[in-house]
DNA sequence: ACTAGCGGGACCTCCCGTTCAT
DNA sequence: ATGAACGGGAGGTCCCGCTAGT
């Protein structure tokens, strides 16, 4: 088992490569105005070659190699901690230094989630009202972006198993989850 | 205050047609299979006039007219309960007598959902350990859709204010703004 | 025989209207980025209305009820000039009291001339040396505009005559046409 | 210097093979009437291929290989020469022995030209009673093209630098500069 | 009658899979 | 085996003719 060779070598910078122009690109232009093309010719290689490194365009996004990163953290958090206060251990823990490409890689992810944007404004209106806040305040669509988050697998998870049980339990248990989990259960 | 005259009454129609069809077909087929084309034919009218009702395809699944009535429950909502608590009042009352329309934007809307699953995985896998649970289990991923939900808009307009602050701050906001809301302050 | 009903009246300002708007955004976006949907909307009518008042789009931009003027300056000048003259005298006349409006018709024709300024170039860099000028020089752009201008419509009269006489005849019969317009034979 | 390869080769028949077909079916029914499917199906490519050599379908007309040649022979022409009488050596020269390829292309563009012809008849009608000639003689539509082409980029400029000298000014001048031209100053 | 709306079709761009030359 | 070129097909925009409601 020796050192990896040259063709690893050279693959695994090829890749990076991919990755580097189509997160800077995705950050300047906006992902959808971005092609694949262009992708490719910053990266000095083939379209062709593009799709052998990554399936589709998306995968550039959520390729991520920094993954198994947070896996370990939250696994090794206290076993204290809440499932909420674990997560926010480690999500914080890795983006304590965090590098100016990790940066690309989370603007460009965050800026995929823009096209999700649209409907939570059906949540923050009145929310904002409740907790007394404005509506752009970061804290209430911090709050109504994971109740939406919430909600989204459960309904989905709803509609796959094609009404075998009522809508509203499938909500109330995601909501019940959701409690749970911030609170520590 | 007279009749809508015919005008309008075939162009809602019209439109309604549309969406039928389409919520129907993204549903049969899924959302990426479908195609305009699919779309207009099956609701007897030319591609073109398809986008004269839409903009683009996306904008069949998120335009939605009972919006409205959600802002409403969960404004008149009784006013001890915490924002969690009233958005579960809402969002069941609405869902108690779900027409199967309903039902299939419901279901678009979701299916929709799944390009952003893939990393839900990140911490689906780690918490679902910390809960006692199995990983595929409707609570976790619940919980865990719950967190990335609040993340991500704290992450977006953190990368658009261009890092006045730390991430880590957004961060721990954001999970802030989503235990308070959740517990009622 | 009484002065023109309420009906052309209305007709007329509404073809006014439509110039009006057209011409106005034509400079504003140019000409190829403007729609129709845009003018009909700025002057208030329905698409179809528009194709009612101009046959196409490009109709807008060459109806030109001031044309005649034109013809009328031409027939009428002193007998002593050469062809060149006469037309010089007839546009000058013209234009020495052009309103917004005839300046907004005759920007949005330039503008339309962009189309054809492509091909200018195989002559105005050469002639520019011959010259002794620089290569962007307005003359050099009228020189060559000139006879490129004089040289299609006999290419083209050729190309509908199928070649019965040579292409180069045609050539030099149109450029010593050219010349003897300009002295004045 | 080795033998350009079967890609380079097969590249260069392509774009040949679609210039071909496409000015031929554009001789045919006219440009408007012809449609990239038309013209891929005739070169035996898909229409998305088209695309891969030029950019919209207008640069077919207008990607000219042999425009250099006629900058060279321009350049070339006897030093005693009127710009005029150069451009008339160049052009007669090159069109001496006009292959039928390069009839299809000049007469392609020429076609072309129909889109602009309509604004002539302002000239040609006054014009031809002052030479003498009939409105439809060649040398009246050479000499009236010629003073349209040398007038509308005096107009263009003038509208490009928004009025900063008299529209009457450029359009003296430029038609100074085509006498000058053509006299050879 | 006048005009709003729809149909049809062209243009052009993009994504991604596949084929074929090197 | 690598990658350049191509194919296929969808999305989306625009123009303009035609149908049919007011």
């Amino acid at each position: 088992m020796t050192t990896p060779g040259l063709r690893e070598r050279k693959k695994a910078r090829t890749r990076w490569a991919i990755q580097e122009h189509a997160l800077r690109l995705f950050a300047e232009q906006g992902y959808e105005q971005t092609t694949v093309d262009q992708i490719a010719a910053a990266a000095d290689i083939s379209p062709s070659t593009f799709f052998r490194y990554f399936k589709t365009k998306e995968d550039v996004v959520f390729a991520d190699e920094y993954d198994p990163l947070i896996v370990a953290l939250i696994t090794s958090a206290p076993a204290g901690l809440s499932p909420l206060e674990a997560i926010r251990h480690a999500v914080v823990s890795q983006l304590g230094d965090v590098t100016d490409e990790d940066q690309a890689t989370i603007l460009a992810r965050a800026r995929m989630y823009e096209n999700f944007n649209g409907q939570t404004e059906v949540f923050t209106a009145p929310i904002a009202i409740r907790m007394g806040r404005e509506p752009d305040d970061p804290m209430v669509h911090a709050f109504c972006g994971g109740v939406i988050g919430a909600l989204l697998p459960a309904i989905y998870g709803w509609a796959e198993h094609d009404g075998e049980e009522k809508l509203s339990v499938a909500i109330t248990r995601a909501l019940d989850a959701l409690a749970e989990g911030v609170r520590g259960a």
